[in-house]
DNA sequence: GTCTATATATTGATAGAC
DNA sequence: GTCTATCAATATATAGAC
């Protein structure tokens, strides 16, 4: 890897970024495997020695997202002190983290039904750390008497959920930048959880 | 349509049921015809006799189910007169709608991308006007002063996001009965508005 | 690492009988 | 309104050469 400017990626890369586009954007069964081998600019069957299968092919991507999304919650929650800062970091970071990667995020959240059970159970692993650690968060606060709320666990499952969704409904043409909808939702959730600052 | 108790119903509804279920379980591509027609207990050259093609199938359950959702809003919306009041009816029945009819609600809401450019645009007119709905109440308390919010627009967004988002998790075999999570998200909403009931 | 060619299964949809 | 039989297209995946 000299530092060239133009470096190019590895060819498994290249079919891992094609598949993702293709799946964000048709659904794991919408997509053929021609399609990913077509976006990745190579024949049908050069995608068969990187990968398996699709399946195979999808839950590489499942893995590696929810992997970045749990480390980015472990950061997130790291910045700041009290249980409402902390919320307040992670809710804005997820939120960003799904507008600004709202292609891979849709994969990443909604295609997870295709995987087979043994791989669906393993992203499940990773996703109960997801909401262990917000869950944590929410009820330290409460210990503190700097939030308020009736059912901690639901209304963290509601908090992730919404930061999930961005994904779904972001749109890069749309009116509100990333930055917006993040501070947008830190501002909702803080209400949410009746946070005293 | 003699009153029978236990009349039956008409093939092509027996196929639309046949088709939620399949589509909600496996998604609109992870779905062949072959199921549908299995799980309407006919033939798959039958199916064909009353829809003519897969996508038109889905185009009608997702017409019948936002029209349902349309309703649901606004009959919703007149319950109660204050603003506060009308969201939390509003914010109650969307949730306990998409928690009891979780399964049509995930055709509906997520299997909306597989249908035509055509259709989705007739699709998309009718959830604008459910948009609309909760957009006014929201407006509406803004103007007396009972809500308050940097941004109503995205408030409604997030609003009505998290309330469809429950049809997606939402488990028969969970810890929550459907009125338990309505109650809870009202109160949330409720309080990301700031309302002064 | 990539290709062409292909095996094999499944797909959406139709024809025509009853 | 439903069936059996089937068409034509497309699907995933593999074989074997370079």
């Amino acid at each position: 890897m000299r530092g060239d400017v133009m470096a190019r990626k590895p060819a498994s890369d290249r079919v891992l970024d094609a598949a993702v586009s293709a799946f964000s954007e048709l659904g794991f069964h919408g997509t053929s495997t021609r399609e990913i081998a077509s976006r990745a600019g190579m024949s049908p069957a050069a995608v068969y020695t990187h990968f398996s299968s699709k399946e195979e092919l999808l839950f590489e991507i499942a893995r590696r997202g929810n992997e970045r999304f749990l480390a980015l919650l472990h950061r997130a929650a790291a910045q700041g002190v009290t249980p409402p800062e902390r919320l307040a970091s992670i809710v804005y970071e997820f939120a960003l983290f799904h507008a600004r990667g709202h292609i891979g995020a849709r994969v990443v959240n909604y295609e997870l039904p295709a995987l087979t059970t043994e791989h669906a159970q393993e992203i499940k692993a990773l996703r109960r750390q997801m909401v262990d650690v917000v869950r944590s968060v929410i009820e330290a606060g409460l210990q503190t008497g700097e939030f308020d709320t009736p059912d901690p666990s639901m209304t963290c499952v509601a908090v992730m959920t919404m930061g999930q969704d961005v994904a779904r409904w972001y749109r890069e043409d749309g009116r509100w930048a990333p930055e917006e909808i993040a501070a947008h939702y830190r501002g909702l959730v803080l209400r949410m959880l009746d946070a005293k600052l």
